[in-house]
DNA sequence: TTTATTAGGTAGACTGACCTACCTAATAAG
DNA sequence: CTTATTAGGTAGGTCAGTCTACCTAATAAA
């Protein structure tokens, strides 16, 4: 499925590689199946990992989950700078937040075998209980991505800062709506539809 | 907290009682803290019931988990005909999809002890793996909402059909977009901002 | 109106599986 | 030689689901 590592070279390997491997398959798992639904000593046969590893590396399964979503945080914000490499100006610099959604989507459905499931901070969102650190974490998350937007549509319509805020929760609800129904849908259609959606609207400013 | 008979009345209740008060159980704590992290210990201790009522009524806890998605698509269908009744034409008859999901939010607020935690049915399918019959449910749903709005833009566009489906879609992502990010801050002023916007998108047809 | 039937309810014990978390002793890497 | 990692096991709890044995309210028959 996803052995990174030779079967041979199982016992003593590279130091520190029992982390890489544990928030690797934590993420595939986790994402798949769900953080509740996913057992430690899944994690750890999916890591090929001894359990004692996951404890020596982690302090608890909640601490290896929020690991997770600090993990997926920064995926997202390397795939956007990417995007944001090859952008020119204020426009291209707002699709690409939307490309780096397109970019996670199409990850997700390539690494985790079950499908494109949405996205993975939402998803661990939707299973943690009001007032939980993790719902904070995701919070922030997406209030950064807004963030984010907000300072590319003021390129775009510069001496208007509170419109442009709105304009930017607006493109907001447009990533988080379809990420929500492609997730439903497992298929990207969505997104790419909510891309355009966005090119429309920065024309019309 | 929330006992609709007196505990007096406590051996052989009413006929059917007992699948009511699961069924109101479940929807709190399922909502509160997620389908996953609520065990079936927890609902019948909250619904003031014996384990084998749940049993007698509910094939596992699968089906009650199924019969919960059920039971929030009815109630917000429910919502949404009453607001609809009030409207007086098609603008007005999209904004009701929007007052539904606002009076929904509410309804969360209020009977949830633990405060509004976003979509009962998206986080649902959250929490459940990619291909599972209830994310299904929860995709149908949403795709009922979109053709809602759907056949009021129509209303606002007559002979453009195309037209108006891409701008129910746009309604729909403005829907679900600000639903999840009003779920994370645990207040419904996103849903506002989001009915707002849909409102001016109308005025611009 | 009284009595028998029955559907649906109750309490609580119980099973087998799985959960997190921690431990031990051997092994390999640095 | 020290330290991380290994395989595998243990402790104590919780999970879904089943079972028994009894009870009550509604209904139908007499």
């Amino acid at each position: 499925m996803s052995d990174t590592e030779p079967a041979t070279a199982r016992p003593g390997r590279r130091r520190g590689a029992a982390r890489e491997r544990l928030l690797a398959a934590a993420a595939r798992r986790f994402y798949a199946d769900g953080v509740a639904a996913t057992g430690i000593d899944t994690i750890t046969a999916e890591a090929g990992v001894a359990k004692m590893s996951l404890y020596n590396n982690f302090a608890s399964k909640a601490d290896l989950v929020s690991a997770y979503l600090d993990a997926r945080h920064e995926e997202w914000l390397g795939l956007y700078r990417q995007r944001l490499e090859a952008a020119r100006d204020g426009r291209g610099r707002v699709l690409a937040v939307f490309d780096a959604y397109a970019d996670h989507a199409d990850r997700s459905a390539l690494s985790h075998d079950r499908g494109f499931r949405g996205c993975g901070l939402l998803n661990a969102a939707a299973e943690l209980p009001a007032g939980d650190r993790g719902r904070d974490v995701v919070r922030r998350h997406k209030e950064e991505v807004e963030d984010l937007l907000a300072g590319h549509v003021e390129e775009l319509m510069p001496g208007r800062p509170e419109e442009a805020r709105g304009v930017a929760e607006h493109l907001s609800f447009l990533l988080e709506g379809s990420m929500v129904r492609a997730g439903l849908e497992g298929a990207g259609t969505r997104l790419r539809h909510a891309r355009a959606m966005a090119a429309g609207l920065l024309e019309r400013l």
